[in-house]
DNA sequence: CCAAAAAGCTTTAACGTTAAAGCATGGTCG
DNA sequence: CGACCATGCTTTAACGTTAAAGCTTTTTGG
């Protein structure tokens, strides 16, 4: 049978003293002679007494924890993130739950009671949906939430809600204008899940980057591949088999980007001979030799920073019933510039 | 300021009854009139009640928590395995908290009171150094936990512990076999840390295939890269300026292989023309093109669900008072082949 | 038609902790 | 020397829920 676990009144009672004497010892609250402090530690220790969380919790109204919403650990992006967070987070001294959302807005909305439910202390959400409503509700309880790598559009909404983006939009036309400058004039773009702020704001940034440099934004050379390499497989067929195929394919995530380079080699297609690529998100093999897939660079790390310091702070406001201001934090990029966008071969021409 | 949450006790009081009436409408209990429980759930959803899930695991000493103990977050193994473990323990209504350990005994423990505080009802635990003392006190406290992917050898201890582990051993075996049978004859392996029992094993397997095919396990050929590119860049410089160089190198995960394959590639030496490369995991970027790694895939989708369920069984058995019988589970592995280990140039020549 | 059972509710206590207020004891100071 | 204060502890209540036992009122059945 387990073991029962000691409680304070155990070692109340042990000491001759009460439950709260004994809370106060081994919290280091005054009001005890150290002569009474010591013989309840030693009984404490002598018991292995361990404070049960959840009943301090309950009382306090604060659990030391938070929820981590995201789409899937397993791409690579988020677990790098989520490792950042629950480090920083930690070194707060919060513990993480994480919840892999999946693209399913009605998971993400049980994840989010669940964690209500658990009282969590806060969240940092990097799920979700641009027009998702249920962040709404978490904005009108003043619920301490952060948004990572994502931004909600609803008006009014906005700068009530703590955000820790890229520029995104600035990124991708940079991205395109490299392009330009080789010498490119047929660029493709693989969209990514156009319902991330993220995706649609690279879209935007690319397509304003064409247009500026004279270039044609063909829509049917801007195919959204959501979640699947076939999905980004079949994109990549549409492309190549046009009259007039794109000789340059910007792709909004570095998974995209990898799936198209595979489906693009498949093809029999040279990269960057025949078709340059650009990725986002500079994830770790896209350094690997023989990949060498341009991308761009994000400080991952500080994201996760960021983002923790930012809730911390919006919780320790809401705890001292202090007005929060949110903040909306926009993090630079850098172009990475490897083989697969062929700045080897030519150089820039313009 | 936050909205007060509307609790157990004020639906009581908007519904004319008492609290033990509500909690007993809201889950479902019998005792009560079809009226009386339709005005309570009415209630309850107008107020927008949520139960707090804290008081309830205060009184039910149950917390629907798991912790989950990994290294980290960002090696690709580890990723696909929180995801996997994650989904499992949410469809049997859990949820989990992560924790990156790093290869941190201090910080493992640590992470291990903090669940134990929090009342979490099991750990999985894919992170522990094979003599870690802490897990003894879980098993004398008969606390639920699983070990994935490590095993504890403390003798008398073995199986009183619930562990998923692959056949290592025998993998490891077959893989060093494959390099015989293409003729290779000097065989280096770069052993990942030491003090997981997961290498430890994969180490045995391939000596002893080395001495079953009267090969030379010579020491020298046989060194350990723990966590660093830079320590397997080391290695790879004192295998390859040995005056007789190793034509095959058996790399004990995916991880260590790839920055292998850097070190190998930035000194000029071809995979395979020069040396046959194998890793261990198939983690997704090994069957890149232009990677084309060789390696050993096992279901870790399988490994993710058997620890939950043997969890789940496990709190299960606990809960209900009844004996608990630990079991050991292991997985069979397969060997993929692909071009980096030289299938494709020479074939099986004995 | 009355005893027994069932239905429908309430009361009480508990889970383990902490906050706030209360109460002796002994010491200090004007 | 009596009012005042600090020290060191205790008492009480609370956090939000649930389990167990208790108490009416209604229903059932012999």
């Amino acid at each position: 049978m387990p073991r029962k676990k000691a409680t304070i009144k155990d070692i109340a009672a042990a000491a001759g003293v009460t439950a709260t004497s004994v809370s106060n010892a081994l919290n280091n609250r005054p009001g005890l002679s150290k002569k009474t402090r010591k013989v309840i530690i030693d009984i404490a220790n002598e018991l292995g007494y361990q404070p049960d969380l959840v009943a301090r919790s309950l009382i306090k109204r604060k659990s030391q924890t938070i929820g981590l919403l995201i789409n899937n650990t397993k791409d690579p992006f988020f677990s790098v993130l989520v490792e950042d967070i629950e480090r920083a987070a930690r070194q707060h001294g919060y513990a993480v739950i994480i919840c892999n959302v999946n693209n399913e807005p009605e998971l993400e909305k049980k994840y989010i009671n669940m964690l209500m439910g658990k009282r969590v202390d806060g969240i940092i959400i990097s799920s979700v949906n641009h027009k998702a409503s249920h962040i709404r509700d978490l904005v009108e309880d003043e619920f301490p939430f952060v948004l990572v790598n994502r931004r909600v559009y609803d008006p009014g909404m906005q700068d009530r809600i703590n955000t820790v983006v890229l520029n995104n939009f600035e990124a991708a036309y940079q991205a395109i204008r490299h392009f330009y400058r080789l010498g490119h004039d047929r660029i493709a773009i693989l969209k990514g899940y156009h319902e991330a702020s993220t995706m649609i704001e690279r879209t935007q940034g690319a397509i304003n980057a064409l247009q500026d440099h004279g270039l044609s934004a063909d829509p049917d050379m801007i195919i959204e591949c959501r979640f699947s390499d076939e999905e980004t497989r079949r994109a990549i067929e549409a492309l190549m088999s046009r009259d007039e195929p794109p000789t340059a394919i910007f792709a909004e995530d570095d998974t995209i980007a990898l799936s198209a380079r595979e489906a693009l080699l498949a093809r029999g297609v040279r990269i960057p001979e025949d078709v340059a690529l650009l990725g986002f998100d500079n994830i770790r093999l896209t350094g690997l030799t023989g990949i060498d897939l341009s991308s761009i660079w994000e400080k991952r790390e500080a994201m996760a920073e960021v983002s923790v310091d930012l809730l911390m702070d919006t919780i320790d406001c809401v705890d001292n019933g202090e007005p929060f201001q949110a903040r909306q934090i926009v993090l630079e990029t850098e172009l990475v510039v490897r083989k697969s966008c062929g700045f080897f071969r030519t150089g820039y021409v313009r």
